[in-house]
RNA sequence: GCCCUCGUAGCUCAGGGGAUAGAGCAACCGCCUCCUAAGCGGUAGGUCACAGGUUCAAAUCCUGUCGGGGGCACCA
């Protein structure tokens, strides 16, 4: 029995309790199911009679008493209890809980899935960096966390586009090529361009591939060096990206939304909704028709479109692509643009609230031997990704970045990282998985078999242990749909953490296998499917966080 | 000045209105003749920044104060 199930078996009992006319209430459409802390508390734990004892007008432990009456009646519950003030304390029976070994086993890697956000077509966009410079630990975490999101979107029922903005138009591309070129001739960096080893790496990746850049009369020269730079830094881009194991479906660029006549559509759209001036010279969407502090320009004077401009065009696109929700995540210095693209939004003729939504995500703050490195790109001292990827690798990256909320701020000490691999908890929870394949490896060889689905007795599951692991694993497809729903990839990490902490508490205290010559018992067996229940949950859970799940270490 | 965000154990951090606030690291004490000790058990460690409010119930929601970080361009 899932904790989904229980749900039903309470609302079941209170349309029951009202049939009979023992309370006058509409019966909720879901109850609230807990796992308390304190197993004294029963396997599950609801607040439902709280909940209903106002609109019921009597005592909470008395509409408790009600619904426990008839819960009671189901064969899948041992107990009922009300506790303190009216909570409903229940106990499966070992049945009914041992049960979810089979449930999981048969779902496999489904198992998890869940259809929350059914249907729901979403456009995720992150990381978005300018290809004027590797991936540096600013947009890493954004990659793990924006890749791990999608994966539980996908895994919540929505169908999901990962997109990546490629700001390929403007003036930072322009100095990117100025500063090649500099580098490629041996020239100091220009005033506002970039400097850094990669820029010299690429001056010269770009003069083997295009000798003649150099010879170029100098406004040429700059704007082939930014071509070819611009080729090259992507490609990087994609390729550090994809080691990292991200996945994007579309790379956008920002030019073609130039080239494509998007931006003059975007104005066109915006104009027919009434928030468009033309004044002073340049053109204006009035953002304050929803409370922006002030209007912002679309069009400067001079004719040239804003970024804010290609902004309008890009998330009009996404629009008439058919999303209905464009997520952007973003680093907490862009944060003063949330407003701005939720009454661009709205300007748009859409709602603020549904179809567009903004995440803004702390920086990380980058120690080394105690004191903050400054990540700046154009100064060249920039932690790449690729960098961390070396020191600590895909797993421990993905996992540290994906085990924290996206909104709290975040301190990576480099030291601590590169040299303390060991205290990570991601090897704790791959551990727990290698620890399963080695014991389903000894299973194998001592031709000892989890059985078929008739020959598996779930009741034989009854250790306190065993109750704990099996309680855990029926909390992962609630986990997915909250981390989807709430945008929180690290609510899986942290269950993961969990799950591997009782994983290893049961088998400390419950042997799987038979000793010595020993034959294998149905105890084994029934171990068995709740062994390979664990295996299949850490197994998804990783796979959701972009980590492997290793069956040696 | 205005806006956003954070403040929880010595450190790094979890904690979607529920019961006795948790984990890892660091410290101390134990546990391998048997499925991976990268493990398990135990001890110690707290003014949940502060003050009000809402609620049967607040670390959690609301208001304010203090402190850290970030943002407020015809830049990108």
């Amino acid at each position: 029995m899932t904790p989904a199930d229980l749900g039903d078996a309470v609302v079941a009992a209170i349309s029951a309790a009202v049939a009979a006319g023992e309370i006058a209430v509409t019966p909720p459409d879901t109850v609230l199911i807990e796992r308390p802390k304190n197993r004294d508390h029963g396997d599950y734990a609801t607040n439902a009679a709280l909940q209903l004892a106002k609109p019921a007008g009597r005592p909470p432990r008395e509409v408790a008493e009600l619904i426990a009456a008839r819960l009671r009646e189901s064969t899948a519950i041992e107990s009922v209890d009300i506790a303190g003030p009216g909570f409903l304390n229940i106990t499966l029976s070992h049945a009914a809980q041992g049960e979810l070994a089979r449930t999981i086993v048969a779902a496999g890697t489904t198992y998890g899935n869940n259809e929350t956000l059914a249907k729901e077509r979403i456009n995720l966009e992150f990381v978005s960096a300018n290809p004027t410079g590797p991936v540096h630990l600013g947009h890493t975490r954004w990659a793990a966390l924006g890749d791990s999101l999608r994966r539980l979107l996908e895994a919540s029922g929505a169908d999901v586009t990962s997109e990546f903005y490629v700001n390929d138009a403007g003036v930072q591309m322009m100095r990117f090529g100025e500063s090649l070129r500099a580098a490629a001739l041996g020239e100091p960096t220009p005033a506002e361009g970039y400097a850094g080893d990669y820029v010299v790496e690429v001056a010269a990746r770009a003069v083997q591939q295009r000798p003649e850049l150099v010879e170029l009369p100098a406004d040429e020269s700059i704007e082939a060096f930014r071509r070819v730079g611009h080729d090259l830094m992507l490609a990087e881009i994609r390729e550090s990206l994809v080691r990292f194991g991200v996945h994007f479906d579309v790379w956008f660029s920002e030019e073609t939304l130039h080239a494509s006549g998007a931006v003059e559509h975007a104005l066109a759209v915006l104009r027919e909704h009434g928030h468009v001036d033309d004044r002073d010279g340049a053109v204006w969407l009035r953002t304050t028709d929803y409370g922006d502090d002030k209007d912002r320009v679309l069009l400067r004077g001079n004719g040239e479109p804003t970024y804010f401009a290609a902004d309008a065009a890009y998330y009009i696109n996404k629009r008439e692509r058919g999303f209905d929700r464009c997520v952007y995540m973003l680093g907490a210095d862009h944060h003063g643009y949330v407003a701005r693209l939720r009454t661009l939004a709205a300007c748009a003729g859409d709602d603020p609230d549904s179809h567009i939504e903004v995440m803004i995500g702390q920086l990380v703050k980058l120690l080394r031997d105690g004191e903050q490195v400054r990540l700046s790109k154009r100064a060249g001292s920039i932690i790449t990704l690729d960098e961390l990827v070396d020191a600590v690798g895909v797993d421990a990256a993905r996992y540290t970045l994906a085990r924290y909320p996206a909104d709290s701020p975040m301190t990576l000490d480099i030291s601590l990282i590169t040299r303390q691999t060991n205290d990570n908890p991601v090897f704790y929870v791959q551990y727990a998985h290698a620890r399963i394949s080695s014991l389903l490896r000894n299973a194998e060889a001592l031709g000892v078999q989890r059985g078929d689905d008739a020959s598996f007795d779930p009741t034989l599951l009854a250790e306190p242990q065993e109750g704990e692991l099996l309680g855990a694993l029926g909390e992962f497809p609630r986990v997915v749909a909250g981390a989807a729903e709430l945008r929180e990839p690290h609510r899986v990490a942290r269950y993961l953490e969990e799950l591997a902490a009782i994983y290893h508490r049961f088998y400390d205290a419950c042997r799987v296998l038979p000793t010595g010559d020993e034959p294998a018992t149905d105890l084994s067996r029934a171990r068995l499917w709740l062994v390979e229940a664990t295996r299949i949950v850490l197994a998804n859970g990783l796979g959701l966080l972009g980590v492997s799940a290793p069956e040696r270490m």
